[in-house]
DNA sequence: TATCTAGGGTTAACACTGTTAACCCTGACC
DNA sequence: GGTCAGGGTTAACAGTGTTAACCCTAGATA
């Protein structure tokens, strides 16, 4: 009982027990599968013992995106430190997102692609936390402007514009959209390629025209 | 009777009617609401009736994005023939397209971002008829290498790769994942100037990487 | 010591979902 | 007139997230 008392810090029992399980229910059997009841009988409770520590599934799956979002910011950040010069670490950065995405289709699909209706509900320091992996990429594209590499524009804007091609690229191709017939790996190489390029020339064409 | 013989060839009426209706309550009250009990009442059948004209609810929703990609199809075709030069073109189909996620994202939703689940049953026929698509932009980056203003790449990798950074766009933006702070019609401009713009310079970045 | 209370956990139920099996009824043909 | 097919129905299955009511045990209090 005293042990369990000093562990609180850590998680509460059984609430790390669900999360424990529901994560690795996520990884194994997808989002489809990842029922309440399917949690439940996993960990030997009843369904509606969930709700005595998450008070809907969406709250459940915040949770979730949560870690998912703390994964993606160690890749990022790893990459950050693994090149020099901006150009090399934004196209680290992108590199590592994309692997990202692609090796844990699970935790991409909830974080970036799922249905808006329990993003709506998305708490806001949450969000604020999910913000961190687009600013240590502005904060590269700022740099790389202030070395006269990149062009001058908001690095916020141009951070965004990196992201949506990323995204692009992870959820087409995770989402067996993409014809067979095109070699991923090649998509993919281009698009990082691309977005690191949209950066040295750019804003001439840009930002004249953003009224 | 006569005259219903006669309409045969248009669709069968009941048929016909629930895909109307599907399409309104689609456009209406969105995907999670369209169900087959939603369906039914509003055209005051039974729910169970639907199956004596699609397979399953899959098939129902394949006839949809059918709709969906004609829709596409018809606004990218108007959109190349709106300009005269490639770059013209393939800049006018970028916002068309783009134009179309964003004014009609329920259509959207079901074409390219939702569950991968009965995407994969999707008729390989009706794919044949999707990719026309990317054909259609593919092509007038073909006309652009061989009239010297883009670089040689493989067109449809191009068109892919277009293809990809549209879709991060319109998706992110749709589902309001993208910061508010974010101007989405500079977003937006920005994605479509950077996609004909790396038609322009490209290929000796890529190319050589490809393996 | 008896009683009250709070909290963790349960069962039953509601209102949904897609889908199947069985049935029913009408109209056409032999 | 009997058979048969086809359009349509109801009932039901197995599943979903969620709520209301309950139950039981441990701890604090009178």
């Amino acid at each position: 009982m005293e042990l369990e008392r000093d562990q609180k810090t850590e998680e509460k029992g059984l609430r790390r027990e669900i999360l424990d399980t529901s994560r690795r229910l996520l990884t194994t059997v997808g989002y489809t599968r990842l029922s309440m009841r399917n949690i439940a009988n996993e960990i030997g409770y009843s369904a509606t013992s969930i709700y005595l520590y998450f008070e809907s599934k969406d709250d459940l799956v915040h949770a979730l995106i949560d870690e998912g979002v703390d994964l993606l910011h160690s890749r990022l950040a790893e990459a950050d430190q693994s090149g020099t010069s901006p150009e090399e670490r934004l196209e680290a950065m992108c590199r590592a997102y994309v692997a990202f995405g692609m090796e844990r289709p699970e935790y991409y699909e909830i974080m970036y692609v799922h249905h808006p209706e329990y993003i709506k509900r998305y708490p806001a320091e949450k969000y604020r936390k999910a913000r961190r992996n687009l600013e240590i990429m502005a904060a590269a594209i700022r740099e790389g402007m202030q070395d006269g590499i990149f062009r001058d524009v908001e690095p916020m804007l141009a951070a965004n514009l990196a992201w949506t091609q990323l995204h692009g690229v992870v959820s087409l191709l995770s989402s067996e959209r993409i014809d067979k017939r095109i070699d991923p790996d090649e998509l993919i190489n281009a698009a990082c390629l691309h977005v690191v390029d949209a950066m040295r020339r750019w804003a001439d064409t840009v930002t004249d025209t953003g009224h």
